[in-house]
DNA sequence: AATGAATGAGACTTCATTCAT
DNA sequence: AATGAATGAAGTCTCATTCAT
């Protein structure tokens, strides 16, 4: 994680740096992006990033952790992992689908930003898959898939979700799932009617709830 | 695709350079392959490969192919479209969904293999979304996931698979969720039992059944 | 020149070669021409062009030397210096500005064709002042410039031309003044009617008449 | 044109990176120039060159305009267009064809040189014509020629220089001339003595007179 | 007589990172 | 506290030429 000074720096000259390189890397992914690049657009000089930063990767960590920081703070949760608990924690049987449902919505709705988190959040599966992407601290990544862990795992707890499988396998394959989908749409965006943009939606969602259904039972972790 | 020339090699040698490329494509993905590296393993002079191939990605397109032929002989599949079509038009609606959990199993154990074209095929799906990869040819692209693509267009057929989506969503969808299972799997393959394997699997398996699944109906395409 | 063996080669292959070669020289100079190039334009194995020649600058010189040869034959000419110069001998005092005139109108009209020897000859004198040039043997220069050379020659016999300056010198500047209109002329070709550009070749003409014009006395060679 | 920080390189040095690229492209021209001597001959690293520029295309575009400048410098002209402009406009008839005889002995006495800037000047000309030449800004391709061209709009204006003929055209061609009569005697200075040196200057000062002088009238541009 | 596979040096360029100031 | 010049390995690709067959 960034070295303790770049707290220190000015928060306008810090979101700066973040945001030319949540473009770069959600561009080029990590081994592709380039430092230099990031430099030269952001104006730094080069001996700036080693001076704030350890090495590339740990500028890669730091961007995406602020990226997520932005993301809880744009849905308007409070961010971290607690937080995040205390309002699942708010869900119940009833509600369980449609928080789902709202979930896999702002996935979609995430697609059609430039906001440079938004890109990154994105972006973020495909580097995850990188050969020589940078060894992800738990707490990132965590944090970036926690909204969905959690979800699940107080779905287990109201008996909506099924328990026959390991709650990771859930989250794993219904991450795939949404980002599969998500990515189909978005490139057939311009070519789709919202009726069938709607429909689409539903169906991915559907799909999800019928994987997930607690109809399937016996798994024990 | 490869120069003309290439086939006229000595098959072992040939078949060598495929193995290292498919190796060193596996390993870094497209673009973090090294063609220099590549080159040192097999023993070849710098210049040579460009008597072969036309560039990089060539290359990269060559070993593909070989790989996807490799997958369909050793499966005992007649290589090309053709051959797989005639294959899938053999089912019925009884047999279709044993057939599906047969390609799923296969997907499965793929992911244990050490052989070059196996892994190329398991990292080709990542090395796909590479922001820089290359252009890669409907053929090839078509062949690497043919078979999904004619499985579920028969299974539609026979009226098993639901046919209220796009074709295309479906395969993708699948595809990812196949993935993404796979991957979960094979890095926990050392700490699970042969009971636990199973029961994945199957629940793999009847993840995909209930999406594809023809009790939901209406998409016209 | 081209080993021995060149000669035994069918005309036609033979002349494919000089073909494809022109171009590229035409097109890239000396050291820009690619001779692997030229041989997967003609068709050729790689060991062929060094079983027929010594090296790259010997087949320049080959081809130009046939540029040169196609030329002569082209305007009703023999080939070669001793024909040349009994139809130089056949001219008079009156004839000779005609002459000359007749000889710049030919170097413009040469400028549109795409005829591998023009345009190799076109480009000659831009590759004579490559660096890295190949030498060239006398025989080939002369015959390239001999045409104005004893033209000049039978000039200053008929006491029509200058002698107060080295017959070298005329030769070298009239060509460059030749060659410099014919760059400046044809890159505006399209925008030009044909009024102004009887008028242009007509001064380029009187130009050359006034500097090699006898009027100017005295040079002992 | 060149990253702004090879202007803030110490002077010394930054002369001497142009030397050894002046050297190396008149030497070479622009494609037979090699990046890498350069870098060896200037004792550099291999990556720093581009860090001052963008390719070679700069590079050599910011050798030239240095050369440019020295070689104004090195008159005593002021440099740039305007501060040539107020010169030439000094000019009146009688004093013009001077004005031109002391240009032209400037060019013959470049040729002796062996200052970068002077080879590179020398080169040019050729350097120009190459077909995968870098395209050159009009800004340095303007100073190269600007002297020239400037002296024979203003011998215009005073009504010397012939108005029947396009002022590029007069440009191109007398400057050809020009380069093609130092290049005759530059080759065979040592074989001269100063009454010969003296006797061919003069006539080709004559022969830039003959051909540009405004006893010739008619065309409109 | 003729091939064509193979060479290896060298081309231009980008890279993440270091370090003296 | 912060710079920015400098590094040098590695990147992909092209080249004219050779030589065993």
């Amino acid at each position: 994680m960034a070295l303790p000074r770049f707290q220190n720096l000015h928060s306008d000259r810090r979101e700066h740096i973040l945001e030319v390189a949540g473009h770069e890397f959600a561009d080029h992914g990590f081994a592709g992006a380039s430092v230099n690049r990031i430099l030269d657009r952001a104006g730094l000089s080069k001996g700036v990033l080693y001076y704030y930063f350890e090495d590339k990767a740990d500028l890669f960590e730091t961007t995406l952790e602020a990226a997520v920081r932005h993301l809880f703070e744009e849905r308007g949760l409070p961010g971290g992992r607690e937080a995040l608990g205390h309002w699942v924690e708010t869900l119940d049987a009833d509600g369980f689908w449609d928080a789902l449902r709202e979930m896999s919505r702002q996935s979609l709705g995430l697609l059609r930003s430039d906001l440079w988190y938004v890109r990154l959040a994105r972006a973020y599966p495909r580097i995850r898959q990188e050969p020589a992407g940078p060894t992800l601290t738990g707490n990132v990544e965590g944090l970036g898939r926690g909204s969905l862990e959690a979800l699940l795992s107080r779905g287990r707890a109201l008996g909506v979700v099924r328990s026959d499988l390991p709650l990771d396998f859930l989250v794993e394959v219904s991450a795939a799932l949404d980002h599969a989908g998500d990515r189909w749409i978005v490139e057939r965006l311009d070519a789709m009617d919202d009726g069938e943009l709607a429909a689409l939606m539903d169906a991915r969602m559907d799909m999800l709830r019928d994987m997930l259904d607690a109809a399937h039972v016996g798994w024990e972790e």
